[in-house]
DNA sequence: ATACGTGCAAAGTATTTGCAAACGG
DNA sequence: CCGTTTGCAAATACTTTGCACGTAT
């Protein structure tokens, strides 16, 4: 349940499984080595927010766990989430609607930011080389080392304009 | 008690000064164009943000008018910052402690982002425009026209490091 | 066996809403 | 005068905490 299958239809479905597996792992044992020991909340945690391709809130998670017949308390949810941001494993990121969001930290990977249509309420991940440079060398000049950085655009998306 | 006195003792001071209230009074002026009528409390709170030179959440402001014996309940200072939010006169701020804070927008003038220290606590603001100009680009990249956007960076500052 | 993780329910904060009274135009 | 804004208090939403119990080591 926990090793991917390499039976698939090719070899780039193999890899792309295996990378995002990767995550879950590490996060697993990173959380064992902080803690000394786990249980099925965290992982249960963990694989879901590993299936996820844009970030989720706790109450997401929670909600979609239960959909899923696994039966987690909100407060594990949030005691896990809290756990992997310490660690860094996942990103908190803030919309700007209240709510907090999590998403994997994956090293190298993936790392985006998002755009946030103020009218439909659709996010949209996106990635800059350029942005991330940016914020990078300001951090620096001003004498901080970077641990996390978020960037939320609001604006009209295609859809939602005249 | 609402025009400045140009008394002061040098040209600059003057203009400053002047700088410093447009934002006000243009925020007093769109709000009653927007819905008629205002009062007191509005008038407060757009005062009271005028006077930060940062981000400040709605408690802060709700205890800052208070401690001026300005009698002004939680509710208003909500209500007025949401007006003002959705009119684009304030920027919404997500600093990731899930307190949302508020800042003037003073078109073309100081806008910035912020750099938050993850241990201190301490907040500083900053001005980046090749940063600026990478949002806009990725933006309108993706078929958004931005309305608004936060860029924070969570590390260690210079003085909490070893 | 023992200590840490977990679930439930209760508590804590931040923000929103209902409503009568005050107030601006 | 009339309708909007206001202040208070109650309600809501999200997140955290206290505690008894289960579970991994």
């Amino acid at each position: 349940m926990r090793a991917p299958r390499h039976r698939s239809t090719s070899l780039r479905t193999v890899i792309i499984i295996d990378m995002e597996r990767a995550w879950a792992e590490s996060a697993h044992a990173r959380l064992r080595e902080a803690s000394g020991r786990t249980g099925g909340a965290r992982r249960e945690v963990i694989e879901f927010l590993d299936a996820q391709h844009c970030c989720v809130s706790a109450q997401e998670i929670h909600d979609g766990l239960r959909a899923s017949d696994v039966r987690v308390g909100v407060a594990s949810v949030y005691r896990a989430l809290d756990g992997l941001a310490q660690l860094g494993l996942v990103q908190r990121v803030e919309l700007g609607d209240g709510v907090t969001r999590f998403e994997p930290a994956r090293p190298g990977g993936d790392h985006h930011h998002h755009l946030v249509c103020s009218d439909c309420g659709k996010v949209e991940p996106f990635e800059d080389s350029a942005l991330e440079s940016a914020i990078e060398r300001v951090a620096v000049g001003h004498g901080y080392a970077v641990a996390a950085h978020d960037v939320v655009v609001h604006g009209a998306c295609d859809d939602c304009r005249p």
